[in-house]
Order: C-alpha cells, then structure tokens, then sequence
DNA sequence: ATAAATTACCCACAATTACCCACTATGCGC
DNA sequence: GCGCATAGTGGGTAATTGTGGGTAATTTAT
C-alpha cells in the first residue's frame, strides 16, 4: 500500500528519485520495480502503477465495449501515454517531456501514495490541490 | 483507550515521544509499537492510529465509491498524508516536515487521548482549541 | 555514414534519518 | 529525606537516501 507524502526534486535531466518507502513497497508487495507511468485523467498528475496494477487496469478496459466513446478517450488519455519504466541503480526514473508537460512538474515534486498507485505532482500545484480538498471537507460529517 | 492529556517537547531533529500511557495502550491493547500518523481533515492537528484502527479506517474508506469527491479529498489530505512509524528505543517518533508545518507544531506539543485513537497539537493551538469547545458547550444540555 | 542529441549506466558526494548511549528530571516507596 | 525506578531529553555515529554529474551507449537527424 502506498501511503505518505515525499517530497523530491527533479534533476536537470529529467529524472526524479522515487522515494525509498514506495521502491520497498514495489519490491515487497509487488517483487518488481518496474512501474508504469501515465497520465492521470482527472487531475493535472501523473499516476505509477505497479505492473500487476496495471493489468489489473487494462482487464477492465478491456471489458468494455471498445466503441463506448468513453472507453476511447480513455484510450487516447491515459493508455497512450503510457510507459514502462524501470528505476535506475539510485531509485530514480526519467519522466519523458510530455508527461512533464501534462503534469506541470518543475523541479520541486510531490509523490503522494493513494493505496494500490502513486501520484507525481508539482510542489505549487499539490499546494493548491490539497488546500481545496481540505476546504471541501471542513464542514463535512466524515463517518470513518 | 486513549485517554488524557500529556505536554512533551519536540527537539531539534523533529522527534517527540509518545506518553507513556500511550505507549502502554499500544503495547497492551494493540500489542504493537508501530501507529500510523496522519492528517486531520478537520482540525489543525494530527491524529494517530494504532494500525488495527488505521487498516478499520481503509476498509470504510475502500467500501465508498472511489468516484465520490468526499472520498477522493479524504484520500489526498489523510491517507496520502499517512506515515507508519515505530518509536525509537525511547520511545519516540520522528514528525515529518509536512504533516509539522499542517499542525504548526512547535517546540511545546500536547498528546490528547481520543479513544481509538490520540491527536497531537501545538500547545498553542490546543489552549485556543480547547477554549472554544469550552465555550459551545457552555449554554448545552448535556444528557451525559 | 557521420555528427548531434538523448538516454542509460555508473560513481561520488551531501543530506537526512535511524539507531544507540548517556544524562536529567520526576515520582514513588521506604 | 534518600535512593531507586521510570519517563523524558539531548546528542553522536553509522547507515540510508537523495542529488549531481561524467562517460559510454543508443537513438535521431543530416
């Protein structure tokens, strides 16, 4: 499970390092530390999954009708953008430029665990993010 | 049960120690040292879980449709938040920078026992807290 | 085919954190 | 009041993690 906030930098060339508590995660929960990355269609992040999680994705895809004007955009969104990626002897992985493009991410970055997946955001853009869901849970009546 | 309210000082590395009788419950009740330490949604402060309530905390949370906004805030500012820690030998735990700056902890913090559960607050914003729920339950009719 | 650019791989340093030991303060029993 | 036990605090050291950068390999363009 993914869980907890890091913050790292991206490097000159691109590449960012995964923090050391999700690299065990993928090596404990899921013995491989290939990841895939793309797009996340709803917020202006990148979401990692693990490959078994990934599939898992992909099945469900795959299970619906493949004319369903939804399942198509999903298709352009997120599956193209799509990679395999394994992280170098440090930990860290290059996030190719038009990923960087989508996700706004300058140097300062944010991983943010959400159980099965992680996401990638830019420091300033995770800031305004997580102010806006704090406000709409202010006057919420939580039940767990 | 968490119960009571303790002051212990944060040192220079971030770290403070655990009270006691808290320590005691996990040992006693939980049977373990290590607790999950998140985001309140709702108040300045952090709360702590022993990891049997934590993992009580997922299920309701993964029984809820992911779609749902509450849930997906509730997912960015807690569980993304969430860090596990076992104390130290002395029995203390290392406060990450974020989740310090989220509750303005200071060098004085309070430990206050919440049942399942216990919350950590800056001694300042405790005394104000404390304060103002004092004060809403003042003119109550309180049937316990 | 050659040159330029990009990417992968490796090494080294810096910063942070975990772990351990020692000291001080406080409460409790005698 | 004195000593003992427990709780809390401070700090040093070693290991881990994060970051920067060089060089070789690969890809892309000319």
């Amino acid at each position: 499970m993914f869980q907890g906030e890091y913050t790292n930098n991206m490097d000159d060339k691109g590449r960012i390092n995964i923090p050391a508590p999700f690299r065990d995660v993928l090596q404990k929960s899921y013995a491989e530390p290939i990841v895939i990355i793309a797009r996340d269609p709803q917020n202006p992040c990148l979401r990692v999954y693990p490959q078994q999680e990934w599939k898992r994705l992909l099945a469900k895809v795959g299970a619906r009708p493949s004319n369903d004007r939804i399942v198509q955009a999903f298709k352009r969104t997120v599956i193209s953008s799509a990679q395999e990626y394994s992280p170098d002897k440090q930990g860290r992985v290059l996030i190719p430029q038009n990923l960087r493009d989508y996700a706004g991410v300058g140097k300062s970055t944010v991983f943010a665990g959400s159980l099965d997946t992680f996401e990638i955001w830019d420091a300033n853009a995770w800031d305004t993010q997580l102010a806006s869901s704090l406000a709409l849970l202010q006057n919420q009546d939580l039940d767990f």
